[in-house]
DNA sequence: TTGACATGCAACTGGGGGGTTGCATTATGT
DNA sequence: ACATAATGCAACCCCCCAGTTGCATGTCAA
């Protein structure tokens, strides 16, 4: 469950833009994705790399290009960790309620 | 939409212990919050401000003692964030597919 | 009141990572 | 074959931030 990678990974603006844009117009190359990012394509292959050691990322090689497409599945796996979170936080509260009222 | 602070927050992993053990027992002060911390009050203390201003947590005086609690609905609003992502990935792949069967 | 506990404030340090530039490598197409 | 396009590699800079230490402030309890 190696889900704090992942979260440090999407807390750079750079690498969640990188996200959103590969989510909106799918899996593109490295050229593609350094338009309009503000970045230079270095950067923007850093953040890639970044963004693959977190499990984010996949790349497939086409000829001379670099195609990077998203992995959903670790997307997913933070989106239940913090539901499983928030859930614990409910319980905590419960006991809490309870606790204090058996004191009366 | 403010969701990249709070995922920078959370990207931290002195930051996320933090936020679980606000989640599994409910409510604390700074100096139980410390406890087993592995790094200092002050250490802590500066972590729980940057959650603050990430907007993920709330802190309410109680005499000497200052009690910190979490905000779950600035983690609601992550969790959200990153379902849609992903809807705007599938959605992607839906038209990738839908464009290469019309060239047939 | 006085000591002990809980916290606040300020200054300092070290390392990591975001970003860059320069050059080398490989593939494409005409 | 050759010019161009897409990428890889390596070194470098610099700023931010996690973490620390030292001291000041405030509050509880006897």
């Amino acid at each position: 469950m190696k889900v704090l990678p992942a979260l440090s990974a999407l807390g750079d603006e750079s690498r969640l833009q990188l996200v959103i844009k590969l989510c909106r117009n799918g899996p593109q190359s490295i050229a593609r994705l350094t338009e309009g990012a503000g970045i230079s394509r270095q950067g923007v292959t850093k953040h890639l790399h970044a963004l693959h050691e977190a499990g984010l990322v996949r790349r497939e090689r086409s000829g001379r290009e670099q195609i990077w497409r998203l992995e959903p599945k670790r997307l997913d796996e933070v989106r239940r960790y913090l539901a499983q979170i928030s859930q614990q936080w409910d319980d905590a509260l419960e006991r809490l309620k309870a606790a204090v009222e058996k004191e009366h």
